[in-house]
DNA sequence: CAAGCTATGGCACTGAGTGCCGCAAGTAAA
DNA sequence: TTTACTTGCGGCACTCAGTGCCATAGCTTG
């Protein structure tokens, strides 16, 4: 018995420590212990205490990072709604121990803040790569870069929160609707007209602006209905 | 001499050397004793070593909140973009520390994930904000509560950052600006149509519609380089 | 002058994280 | 089988951030 590697038995303890008395009330010696091993050998499984909760998020992020490279979407937006499902993906693989690292989270603020932390490098890494996929680095491309990135990981964390709080039974599909509503808010140039952009019909009628007015004015209103 | 508050003392110390050494090679013993004070006065004035960089972020939370409590805007969207340019202006009125603060989050990797933590938590309250402001707990509502709270902040950063690189000399008529994107994005039901609504134009002119196509044709494509 | 408040310094302690040394077990080569 | 090399582990001493307690100097208020 006690066969499982060293890195699975710490986390075991770690993690049981954790829900008896809670993250700060535990120390590493404490979680050495329980595991039935040295205090070296725990950080040389896993850099810092709070690594013991995320293991493989750097593992993750390189994931992402590939499946970014050798991406053939039609727009960048694509690419990095497609990229973020594999995050959701990774979360929902891990199951319970997710939930188990999302109650820790949601208790203890510095767990909060190593999260909130690790989101902000995968909305940088989408920034970059759809700044760079826009090629011209252009002022408003920028902020149209960062506001696509910061939109899919919201949408994301809205979705694998609900899941996490086991408010969603399908988070697959809920995510692939979310980023469906992402992608609309930023409608791709030349589908559709931009949200900002002009619009220019041409007609001509032999009636008077005067007569047109009412008709153009019902319609306007009838539309801003639904 | 030195008749400066031990806070100032300590803060004027800590960049100094931050700037001399590098943050992580310098201690709060060392900081203490540029300053001319003790070790436990440095603790007493900052909770923890970073604190010494980000000296106000709760208070400047604070100051958000207390603003978005007592706010009496049209939208939630609009009193939340009105919020973040307190936090905007906060940020010039610091001026070179600010600055300096910048080049040192900009180095070290645990600044970094301070900053974006505290980021973090104004996203969290313009997120609560905006759905409470919605009402009712619609999931749609809710995951669009979270869009709008991820790009204010988003064109928020867009526009902090190129401040304080240098590359924007109004800040303020630019978060303006990036704040109209970001409403663009969320048009209000009612107010204007949506984007997959229809824009009229009525217009009259003499020329023929061949001869008006090219010049046309020049506007659409001009706009979607820019 | 006495009492009390405030700002400070000193000191000892916990706990995370680092670095080094040494040891045991397994493996490959002589 | 013996030697040499590697791998995983434990122990130990150290630095440094952060906490808590106690003492003291200076200043105000009665």
């Amino acid at each position: 018995m006690s066969k499982l590697p060293a890195r699975i038995r710490l986390a075991d303890a770690a993690f049981a420590l954790f829900d008896e008395r809670g993250y700060e009330q535990t120390t590493v010696d404490d979680i050495a212990e329980r595991a039935g091993l040295g205090r070296t050998t725990f950080f040389r499984n896993y850099r810092t205490k709070e690594d013991v909760i995320f293991p493989d998020h750097d593992r993750l992020l390189a994931l992402i990072r590939d499946r970014l490279a050798t991406s053939s979407h039609s727009t960048a937006l694509v690419a990095v709604s497609d990229a973020v499902r594999l995050v959701l993906l990774h979360y929902v693989d891990e199951g319970d121990l997710a939930r188990r690292r999302y109650a820790l989270t949601s208790k203890v603020a510095a767990l909060r803040d190593r999260e909130i932390a690790s989101v902000g490098r995968y909305q940088r890494l989408f920034r970059e790569f759809i700044a760079d996929w826009m090629g011209g680095p252009t002022e408003s491309a920028s902020l149209r870069a960062e506001l696509m990135a910061a939109a899919v990981v919201a949408a994301h964390n809205h979705v694998l929160r609900r899941w996490l709080r086991g408010e969603s039974s399908d988070p697959v599909a809920e995510v692939d609707e979310a980023m469906r509503e992402v992608l609309a808010l930023f409608p791709a140039p030349g589908s559709s007209p931009e949200p900002g952009g002009t619009t220019v019909v041409a007609f001509r009628t032999a009636q008077d602006i005067d007569t047109l007015l009412p008709s153009l004015r019902r319609l306007v209103e009838d539309g801003a209905e639904h």
